[in-house]
DNA sequence: TTGTAGGCGTTATCAA
DNA sequence: TTGATAACGCCTACAA
């Protein structure tokens, strides 16, 4: 485009940036006229050339199951969008390996993004890489003003919380259940981190951890594996919901009673467990709630209106208090 | 970068490029190292404007809960990254919207895309608009040449393996079930068209439809109004795994008995609906298959190796056989 | 086998 | 108030 409108690039780019008003209304229209006319759209390649920087966040899905990914797209992309920015989702292809994502980082060497949101896959070491890059990055690590500690993290609190139900139910013996083959899954050893802390706090042994399974026999060997070796009641503190519905169905079918011999709370991930009978016991995260922090943290780095505020009550995470534990 | 190799730009350029063998080994032995050592990744940008399309190809997610997204996503973009594209993920935000989604177009301008592939979510009329952006697309739809017709759609042939199924049992009334709200949910109007489709073939009635809210109570009163006008036994097939499930344990509430009066058959979203009990019987399909034809189109479009031929016997899907129908 | 020069569309700077 | 002009980083003839 460009002289199309009997002007000069500069002009162009000006109008079309919004310096409106230090323009002839005549030479506005002229040049909005032509850009209707040729269908014309600012090249998003010139424009991160010249700037050294490109419109576009990119935004990090951790390699784990998320159900409600479409929902925390919505919600990012929502806030972004709005400030002009363009959002790319970046899945990651390896999981629970600390090395760092060779693809993530040629992603953002290429593409030079305005900014990288972290939900929170992404190790301290990788992210002050990424930095490095000179990418803005934002996480729930980094959002928070420092390291992550035990304190802020979301799952070392989600596995807190399993361990104090369990606890409060009465199990004075706790394990944690890992999905078999995916100890190193994303997010697992914080999860039982925070079970481990949790029974400390309350002067119970740290929980020995075993693995379940996804399949009715597999998941009945590893509660008979596990009762050979401790005796009811024992709560388990699961990984997910999945392990948890596993062990449900192999416990009952193995003729203990859920409940009382054997206490079983989930992380919530989706409607599944609620649904089912006996409803199970879960750990339930609030999106908006925690994803807050994140919706803050773009608020604060791209200048845009915060995120509106939360009833002071809201809690990231409850306990959906079912049948299990 | 560049002359850190001791060599002019142009010759970066062309190592890079893979002209490899017009230049002394040496020469591209020490452009490569300075690479390296430099963690030097050429600008998209740059590349981009010099050549009027970028690296990228877009991948398209459906707006619905793939919990396989993460595999989907390895599978292709392996594909593809051994091209040397990089895969952004897109992932719609609108649900059962017929209107196009004007993020996507905003995507596709300002990126430049490579190619884009398509999961399946996208209307012709979108697909169509978007190739006429002047990217190569990729989809269920286009890469088998024709429009899509019922014969190679993914989804009716689900919706048809549930109706042979249910009539196999010896159904002879059958139902659709869709998720509470969301009739218009990615890819329902085309598994229930299936089991239409299903239903006539057999000289059964076409399937009356109903919403199945995803809690026990909404389960237990959905399937109350269903017996109101039905009498067992009858069969249901459904939209997913969560509304089969939810079926299920409400049938089982209200007295009857799954499978004798009721069979229930859903679509394969994760092991859950196979480790609990009863089983679900439910559709199982193949990844490995299902997204053949997408990967043999990406390889007829850009020019890679084709991928491994799958075993003759290979089905894109079968049916998980348990206890529900 | 290598280097030079021009252009891609945009923005920033500075001159008219 | 406008319009040249020079980058930005890369690619590709073409020249050396």
């Amino acid at each position: 485009m460009a002289r199309r409108a009997g002007v000069s690039r500069a002009t162009v780019s000006h109008v079309l940036n919004g310096q409106v008003e230090r323009f002839l209304p005549e030479t506005v229209d002229k040049v909005r006229q032509a850009a209707l006319d040729l269908g014309y759209v600012p090249s998003a390649a010139g424009r991160a050339l010249a700037m050294g920087r490109s419109d576009f966040v990119i935004l990090v899905a951790p390699p784990t199951t998320l159900t409600n990914l479409q929902d925390i797209v919505d919600m990012i992309s929502g806030d972004l969008e709005d400030l002009g920015f363009t959002v790319v989702v970046h899945v990651s292809r390896t999981e629970g390996a600390p090395v760092a994502s060779t693809r993530l980082h040629n992603l953002v060497e290429a593409l030079r993004p305005a900014g990288l949101v972290d939900l929170g896959s992404l190790s301290e070491k990788e992210l002050l890489k990424l930095q490095r890059s000179g990418c803005p990055v934002i996480s729930p690590t980094i959002g928070t003003g420092g390291p992550r500690t035990a304190r802020d993290d979301l799952n070392v609190a989600i596995g807190r919380i399993q361990a104090r139900r369990l606890s409060a139910r009465g199990y004075r013996e706790i394990v944690y259940a890992f999905e078999a083959g995916r100890r190193d899954a994303t997010w697992g050893r914080e999860r039982m981190g925070g079970v481990t802390e949790g029974c400390e706090r309350r002067g119970l042994a740290a929980p020995e951890s075993f693995e379940v399974p996804l399949d009715p026999r597999g998941a009945r060997s590893a509660v008979g594996a596990l009762l050979d070796r401790r005796k009811p009641p024992v709560g388990i503190a699961c990984y997910s919901d999945e392990v948890a519905i596993a062990l449900v169905f192999a416990a009952a079918s193995t003729g203990l009673r859920v409940s009382h011999d054997i206490g079983i709370i989930g992380v919530y991930s989706g409607p599944v467990g609620q649904i089912m009978s006996p409803r199970l016991t879960s750990v339930y995260v609030d999106l908006r709630v925690s994803l807050g922090g994140i919706r803050t943290a773009i608020a604060d780095t791209f200048g845009g209106p915060r995120p509106p505020e939360l009833p002071a009550d809201a809690r990231a995470m409850s306990v959906l208090e079912g049948d299990t534990a």
